[in-house]
DNA sequence: CCGTATCCATTCCGATACTG
DNA sequence: CAGTATCGGAATGGATACGG
């Protein structure tokens, strides 16, 4: 009677959910993209007891997501970093955070220029595509273009 | 002792996180994606227990992601449609499809054309970004071009 | 076929006290 | 500051039996 786990699923949305599909990871991973790296950032932002940030650090670490850097100011301390993995993340939580919007608290910019920057769907010839011109497809048994596409509910 | 809430949050990914940052409800928005609308299909695709499956649904349509419709063939049950809104997440099944490959199962096409579509980050001016060239910003207390960006870890 | 209801194991989370 | 150790309550998830 084990809790169902997705690590070997074939679906790449069901592995990360494996990885980040809880509560705390995805914050924390937003609060490392925000630049926070130390323990007392993150447990003080999210307000999180620490044995459960500890708990999800070690995870998030184990995944691959962050790892453990010497320090970075003078500290004797270590630090926790993105890796270059956990960076990828940054597409899931600007995701999130567009979806999540009515009084955006948190947005994107281009790191040189400050410009605001958003996500958007493009087609392999450059089109940018609306969230309905899309559709998706499961690889493993499927036809690429069968003809039972998504209803969009009439 | 409660757990604690972010539906008051001011972050948009935190407030996205409460109403699917568990591990079946994107599982399901997913399946919701592929085409799926019946109970039986949800259960039978995720595996997951029928009392669990309808406790997500129910909080799923409560969130407003997700809508009851009468019908579509003959039946007399009802079926699951994703509502506007919850289109709005194909942005973030996307990018967590995306972060997950390796040996992708799942992907994105044009439903006219049936090419591949990909996301990206785009600047104001036209730009496609990397991960990398991007920052996040919490609105709130923070000078949009602060100088402590986020190191991408010596 | 679509759920609801019940039971139980596991897991999660918060508070707190403690170590270095 | 950065964790570890322990505890108890709460929520979650799985199995299964039942009803419309």
């Amino acid at each position: 009677m084990k809790r169902t786990s997705f690590t070997k699923d074939a679906c790449p949305v069901a592995r990360s959910v494996q990885s980040v599909g809880d509560w705390w990871s995805l914050l924390i991973v937003r609060d490392a993209f925000a630049g926070k790296r130390r323990f007392g950032e993150f447990q003080k932002s999210l307000g999180v007891a620490k044995n459960v940030l500890t708990v999800r650090l070690k995870k998030l670490v184990a995944d691959g997501v962050l790892k453990l850097v010497p320090a970075s100011d003078g500290s004797a301390y270590q630090e926790y970093a993105l890796t270059e993995n956990g960076c990828g993340l940054l597409l899931v939580i600007a995701a999130l955070g567009e979806w999540g919007c009515g009084g955006s608290e948190v947005h994107l910019v281009d790191r040189k220029k400050g410009k605001s920057v958003r996500l958007v769907l493009r087609s392999e010839d450059g089109r940018t595509l609306a969230p309905d011109d899309v559709q998706l497809v499961p690889v493993s048994h499927a036809e690429p273009r069968s003809k039972r596409a998504r209803q969009p509910a009439p």
